[in-house]
DNA sequence: CCAATTGTTCAATAACTGTTGAACTAAGGA
DNA sequence: TCCTTAGTTCAACAGTTATTGAACAATTGG
């Protein structure tokens, strides 16, 4: 009942760049990030798709090593694979996420979440 | 009689991303980074594939702001837009060029440099 | 059990990508 | 001038990618 990720040492960094040179994973992977540490399932993402569409690039992200999927009931919680990613291509995630972090072309994921004023 | 780039600002990070999400043209990359400061031209990368194919790859890298074409004469002096990107997207190359500079999955330019170890 | 929720699989399709060979342009040197 | 060198452009092609709706499976709650 799990599904297959690639091991830390079999992940490639040209499959990760070119899982990664699309806009609507990078506003995964952006959103996986400012949330770091919450398992997010996958209809987090719905702004950014439809059902079978997120499932699609939710499954490239995890077969790349980019993300992992952990299924629990009818869910898949999807965390980034930071450590992983990080011991394998040190300093890429960050960049990346920080080039993201700025980038009004992206799409947005939770546009309408509730602002909760601190 | 120049050519198209653009401008540091207009470099968007998908693209980039896309355009290194392929084997041949991160060996380029590679090779570049690691030759900084000479600028090399066409020819210097036909291990990498045909003529053709190079001109293809070598456009792709140049239009997305990656690299940069100098026309010298009948060449086209490639260098790497180093500043630019660091500028844009600070530590990517860099992490990058790290993580190409040591995958055995990339083709290699210049095989028979003077590379032989004993 | 039944129904709702969560997500996958499938087939179809349109668009894009990488690769090729032939033909082409442009500059430089004999 | 003619030939060579350096690189582009073009048309064609096979393969891949992103997207969709319909159908499916699995789990959970009533």
């Amino acid at each position: 009942m799990t599904l297959p990720h690639p091991n830390t040492d079999q992940i490639s960094l040209p499959i990760v760049l070119g899982v990664l040179g699309d806009p609507t994973r990078l506003a995964i992977v952006r959103y996986l990030a400012s949330k770091e540490g919450v398992p997010l399932n996958c209809s987090r993402f719905l702004d950014l798709g439809s059902k079978t569409n997120l499932s699609y690039h939710l499954a490239k992200l995890r077969e790349a090593g980019v993300t992992r999927a952990e299924v629990v009931g009818t869910n898949r919680m999807i965390t980034l694979r930071r450590t992983d990613l990080d011991a394998r291509f040190p300093g890429l995630l960050d960049s990346v996420i920080a080039a993201a972090g700025d980038d009004p072309a992206l799409p947005v994921v939770g546009s309408h979440d509730i602002d909760v004023p601190a």
